[in-house]
Order: structure tokens, then sequence, then C-alpha cells
DNA sequence: CGTTGATCAATTTTT
DNA sequence: TTGATCAACG
């Protein structure tokens, strides 16, 4: 403590004492390689900012010098709001903070004509990324019915991650697989360049090259950006940990920031090993582990840890707790999702009641955005106001995404991409045949589809379709001029008079229409926030770039009341005092694993999830859950037994290790096997009944919830043999089951006919 | 050229 | 369950 003050004797000392010891040293170590673990809740985001008001005002580095690289918006937006207010209001202004999609974004724009691209380059998104992907696959005469676009979508995005191109990807493709893949792949990325056009992963791609092939640049920014800060290590690609090491190379005061149990996205090709092998490529660096937690109750922290603890592929670390135990965690068991969700409500307003909690300190969450709409409907049928996280992105609506793509045209009229969304839309008589015709034209002379469209008067194309074309360019050409001059704001307002898109929903006066129609008034609402906001830059092409990179998820929860849905991956980073985790089912959480890899990384989502409460953690289950419009018998997830059942209670307060030990299907040889764990015991109190009012009608039992049969149930067919249950179908006379038979395979019989014998 | 109907396919997680 | 794609028709 005192050595703070020796060092800066009229330091903030003030706000270094809001630090416990391990923090304070992480902050204070400035100079250097310096690698932070920090567990959940134990302030990692308090370390970050305190440490980049540390150094502008007690070491003394401008804002400007400092980049600091976040994994989301949000995270970025509320690091900039916090600095500023340990600082004086403004400070943080003209700091680097951003997602490196967004920081490299920004620098691009001014480089990337270096490299050959137009700076008004435009970003695409994964879905033009996809039907760039599937363009590509068409000129090659590969079908998407037997190499499906998502494969090769996310195998070219997975390369690009891992820094693979073309040439390396093609030289290691061996299989015919990879092979038509790397077609494509160096088609795609060809054709991405005639667009004038970067894709997610390029903007990390592109600056290695700008570095690679112009030295000085980079020399120029590993001055400039003397301090780099990482936060969310664990869910870096190695990308992004190639471009961090290329910035950090001279001063080498790289700061990282993260928790290999948090990891959550190798899918997206984050390498876990950036953070446990941190220390091979900065051997000096110092490293801080944070465990103490300041979050959460000691009894959700048990449950974490022990958890975690079954993973092999990790760092050993517990969380330590501050706060006493707490509640217990309590296991909602229900026969069906919609009971599930029910239930789920059910808490929220008595809890609600009895603690006079707020709306707002409740969140639920689920596997996969499928699982929300039940949630969602139960919360509206009891006037519980709610705010679904993700979903359906704003961004992703057919209606932005056409007036986004005009916007793109008006800017980089090389994207063709944009071009082909909007030429017909709104109609205005340029079919397919005629837009074919185009490629064609464009194509025997080598420019662009824009140019093309522009000069078909010399193509000898009929009349009318060159009046057509001729009315579309000078629409766009007038957006331009407009663009040159005004803000995003008024190229926007002057789109929606003259094509159309306005006038074209209103005359529908459909509730959908009139849902899209405000959506198009929200996008220019935006942009005059925007312009508000950013007085210097509100251009349509500072615009177009923030947009393209924002994502829902950035939306911070202001101050209305609601409860919050989202998924697990969605909720990182955030904490809310009571949580509740639905669908804790086999196959659903943890999803579908078959490696042994996968279910790791499927436990530490678990693991985020738990963490994120504060006070009062619900796990939540459904037997049967409807699944491709069918219901499933569902089995309870493992990971509940891999808490301490002496912390978790049921529903009606009864411990879960004093309820009956849930047998698997072998050892109740020779007996039906009965879905519930949580079946009251013969003489147990009457107070183990479910206490919630149950509304009248929901009480039927389903014969789903009935049946003898559950995956893993072992039976006996007079023809096939032995086998195993795999999925039971449906209930009652109609009830099938999905049989994985030792010598015949699988086979799905209707348990009416089958004459199964349980064995 | 645009609309309709039918068939089929898919459900992880996101910058 | 929803959504997307495609053929045939107006």
């Amino acid at each position: 403590m005192w050595a703070a003050n020796l060092l800066f004797p009229e330091a903030l000392t003030d706000f270094l004492q809001g630090l416990n010891d391990v923090q304070r040293q992480a902050v204070l170590a400035t100079e250097g390689p310096v690698m932070v673990l920090a567990g959940a809740g134990s302030g990692k985001t308090r370390v970050i900012t305190y440490r980049i008001a540390h150094l502008i005002r007690n070491v003394g580095v401008l804002p400007q010098n400092i980049l600091a690289l976040t994994f989301t918006n949000k995270a970025a937006g509320e690091m900039r709001q916090r600095i500023d207010s340990i600082l004086e209001y403004g400070s943080a202004s003209s700091l680097w903070i951003g997602t490196f999609h967004s920081v490299f974004a920004r620098l691009l724009r001014s480089y990337i004509h270096l490299i050959g691209y137009d700076r008004n380059f435009s970003i695409f998104d994964a879905d033009d990324s996809k039907s760039l992907i599937k363009q590509c696959m068409k000129e090659l005469n590969l079908s998407p019915e037997t190499l499906p676009v998502n494969l090769v979508h996310s195998a070219i995005s997975k390369a690009k991650n891992s820094f693979v191109l073309p040439p390396e990807f093609h030289r290691k493709a061996i299989d015919d697989q990879s092979q038509k893949i790397s077609l494509v792949y160096e088609r795609y990325v060809h054709k991405l360049r005639e667009n004038n056009a970067l894709d997610f992963d390029d903007l990390l791609i592109k600056p290695i090259e700008l570095f690679t092939e112009q030295p000085r640049v980079l020399e120029q920014l590993q001055d400039y950006f003397k301090y780099l800060l990482i936060d969310e290590y664990q869910d870096t690609n190695r990308v992004q940990y190639l471009v961090a090491k290329m910035i950090a190379e001279k001063h080498r005061n790289i700061f990282v920031v993260g928790d290999d149990a948090q990891s959550i996205y190798s899918w997206r090709g984050a390498d876990i090993s950036n953070i446990l092998n941190f220390n091979d490529d900065y051997g000096d660096a110092q490293v801080f582990k944070l465990v103490d937690n300041y979050r959460s109750t000691k009894t959700i922290l048990d449950a974490a840890n022990s958890v975690i603890s079954r993973n092999t592929h990790q760092i050993k670390k517990e969380l330590v707790a501050n706060a006493g135990m707490g509640e217990p965690i309590t296991l909602i068991e229900a026969f069906n999702e919609k009971r599930e969700a029910e239930k789920v409500a059910e808490h929220i307003k008595s809890i609600r009641l009895s603690k006079g909690a707020q709306y707002r300190s409740f969140a639920v969450f689920y596997r996969t955005n499928a699982q929300s709409r039940v949630i969602e409907d139960m919360m509206r049928q009891n006037r519980i106001p709610y705010k679904i996280f993700g979903s359906v992105s704003f961004y992703k609506r057919k209606e932005i995404k056409d007036a986004v793509a005009y916007m793109r045209l008006v800017l980089n009229d090389r994207d063709s991409e944009s071009l082909l969304r909007v030429i017909n839309f709104p109609p205005r008589k340029i079919g397919d045949v005629s837009i074919n015709k185009l490629k064609e034209f464009a194509e025997e002379r080598n420019i662009s589809l824009y140019e093309a469209v522009k000069r078909a008067g010399e193509g000898g194309f009929q009349a009318r379709l060159v009046n057509a074309l001729t009315q579309f360019t000078d629409l766009i050409e007038a957006m331009r001029k407009q663009a040159e001059e005004g803000t995003a704001y008024d190229v926007l307002s002057m789109l929606y008079e003259t094509t159309g898109l306005l006038s074209l929903l209103k005359e529908e006066n459909t509730p959908e229409a009139l849902a899209r129609h405000e959506n198009l008034q929200e996008l220019l609402s935006m942009t005059r926030d925007f312009a508000d906001h950013n007085p210097n830059s509100a251009t349509l092409g500072d615009f177009l770039s923030t947009i393209s990179l924002a994502s829902d998820y950035d939306e911070t929860q202001e101050s209305d009341n609601y409860v919050s849905l989202m998924t697990v991956h969605a909720a990182k980073g955030l904490e809310f005092p009571v949580v509740f985790v639905t669908g804790m089912e086999e196959k659903l959480f943890p999803l579908n694993s078959y490696e042994p890899g996968e279910l790791e990384e499927e436990r530490r989502l678990f693991y985020v999830a738990i963490t994120r409460a504060r006070e009062k953690l619900f796990l939540s289950w459904a037997q049967s859950r409807y699944m491709y419009g069918q219901p499933q018998m569902c089995m309870r997830s493992t990971f509940i037994n891999e808490i301490n059942p002496n912390i978790i209670v049921t529903e009606g307060g009864r411990k879960l290790s004093e309820s009956p030990k849930k047998v698997a299907a072998t050892a109740m040889a020779g007996r039906p096997v009965f879905g519930s764990s949580l079946r009251p015991q013969p003489g147990g109190s009457p107070a183990a009944k479910v206490p919630t009012v149950k509304p009248a009608g929901s009480a039927r039992p389903t014969g789903a919830a009935k049946s003898e049969y559950r995956p893993g149930t072992r039976v006996q067919h007079a023809i096939f043999g032995p086998g195993t249950v795999l999925e039971v179908q449906g209930s009652g006379a109609k009830q099938k089951v999905k049989i994985n038979f030792r010598t015949a395979g699988e086979k799905t019989l209707m348990v009416q006919y089958a004459n199964l014998k349980i064995v």
C-alpha cells in the first residue's frame, strides 16, 4: 500500500484503495508483459479500468497511446464509461477501446489503400459471406446438397481465424471435401476483393497482411500504442493473438486478462492455448491470479468450483467466497418445457412479492435460442416485463438489411452483393434474366456489376430495361452526392423518400409491415443519435462501419425494469441477483457432445451460467420437450450430479441428497425405470409437495411422462434381439421408440406392436 | 415477372 | 415448430 504512495506521492491512492492486494499489484505492474488470471466475479473489469486510469493519471501516459481490446462492443462501452467516472468525464474519449474487429476496421480505413483496397470497403456479415460463398459454389458447379454452404463457410472462417490462407489450405487439403472447399475458398477471397469488401475475419487478417507488406506502418503503430490491454484473452483466436503480438513487440507492454475456465468460444476458433501458453512467448511475464470472488454466495461458488473441477484441461483454481452461504440452489423439475417456463414465471412473481425484488434482478438463461419462445410466451401470459437479448438481431431483419445494402452501395459501388439485393427491391421490373445478362456484360468488359448497370446503354439491351436501370443509378448517384456533403441521417432520409422502401410497407397495412416500418424509422433515429454523439464523424461511412459490427447484445441494460432472457453465451460478463438456468437436460445442456473436449467446453459454459448469479440460483429441467415439433423424452443433465446434493433443494424445500437417488437404467434390472428422481419418498413429509399454484387444466398428465421407455432403457425384441432405447417419440397408442439393436442396427418401432420386453 | 403452394430441412453458441 | 427453396401457374 505505502509503496504506491511512495511512487506516486500525489497519486490517486484513494482509487487504488478500492482494490485488494493482488488487484493492486496487477494495476501497478505497468511495464512489461503481464497476465492476469481472473476468476469469475473477481473484479477483472475493475483491474483493467483502474490500470488504465492509473496509466493516464499517475504514469502520465496519453490516452491515445493506450489500446484496449475487448470481446464485445458492450464491454468496450462500459469500460470507457467506468474510466470516465474514475477520472474526469471525457478523459477516456481519446482512448482506443473497442473490439478487435472495430478497432482494426477503423485503422484499416486509414491504411487499407496500401494493400489495394478502397477505404470505403464494405464489411460483409455472415449472411453476406454465405451468399457470396453460394455464388462461388454455383460457379464451380458444386451443389449445396452434397456440400452444405454452412459447412464451407465455417471451414473457411476457421481457416481464416487460424491464419491459414488459400495457398496453405490448398496444400493441406487431402480429402476430396477439403479440396472442394479449397477451391471455394480461393474464389471467395478473390470475389471479396472484387467487391471491395472484407468479411469479419478479414478485419483481423488484413492488418497482418498490411503489417507484413508495410513494416513502416507497423512501426508507426507500435510506437503509437505503447500500452496494449486485452480483455477476455481466453477467447482470442490465432489471428488475434498474432496481431496483438505484432503490435506489442516493440514496447512489450502487453497486459492480458482472462479466465481459462470461461473459454466458451472454441467453436469460433478461440484458442485456449493463447492463455495457457502466454509464458512461452513472454517468459518474463508477471502473472497474477485473482480468486477472491465478490459477486456470489458461498453456495453458488461451491457449485461452480465443484463443476469446473471435473475438467482436466484447466488451470486449477478455486474461487474464494467473500459472502455467506446464502440460500441453497433450487432444482425445478417440470413435466414439459411449458410447465418449466411457467414455474420460472411463478418463482419470479413470488420472489418479487416476498422480497420486494425488481424485475431487473432476474435473468433466465438457456442453451439454445430456440428455447426462448416458450419462456417468452409464459412471461407475457404472466404479465412479467421481459427483454430477449439476441434472437433475431435488429440488423438481420430484412428491411434493415435492405436499407443497409442501399447505403453500402452508395458508398462502395463495387459491392455487388448489395447491388443484387436492392437492384430490384422495391420492384423495378429488373428480373433475373436481365440481371444475368448484366452479369455477362460485366464479365465481358471486365467491369464491376454497377459499372455495367451504368453503361447498359452500350450493351444493346431493351430500351425499357435501360430506362429502369438508369433510373436506378440516378437514385444511387443522387444519394452519393448527398453522402459526400451530408451525414448518414441525410442520406437515409433521402433514401426513404426516393426508393419507396417506406411507402411500400405503408401500403401493405399488415401488423408485420407496420413493425417493419417502425424498424426503418428506428434506423433513421439511430442515424440521428449517431450524428448527435459523433458531431465530427457522422458520415455515412462512419455510421456503416459502426452498425456492421454492432449487435443486439450491445444494448446496455438501461434503467428499464425487466427480466432478462438470453443464451448462456450472451450472459458472459453479466451478473444478476437471481438466475434461472433452464433446460438442464442431457443433449441440451450439455448439448450433443461427441468429443470429450466439447463436453469440457459445455461444462465451462455451465460454469459461466452458475457464476452469473449473486444470491440465488435456480436450475430447471423438463421431462419432455418439443424438438423439431415433436415431443422428446429428456433425461436430467449429468451436470446436476456434479454439484454437491447437500446444497440443492427441490421446490418443496427437500434436500436433493435426501431424495431418492437417481439410479441408472442398467442398475434397475427387471424393473421399469421411472422418470423422476425427485419423487417424494413413501412416508416423506407432505411439505415436499410442490407448493406452486397450478392453473386449472394444466394438470393433465401426459403419457409421455409416464412412459416406461426412456433413452438408455435396455430392451429385448423377438426378432431383432437385444437393444438400447435411443429416444422416445409421442405417447400413448402412437408412441414410437427409436432403438439401437446390437445386431440389427437402428430401428424406430411403434411400442404398441413391437412387443418389446424390458430387460 | 411475381405469386402461390408444396416439400423439405434444421436447431448451438457470435464478432 | 419455423424457415427456406423451388416448381408450376397466373
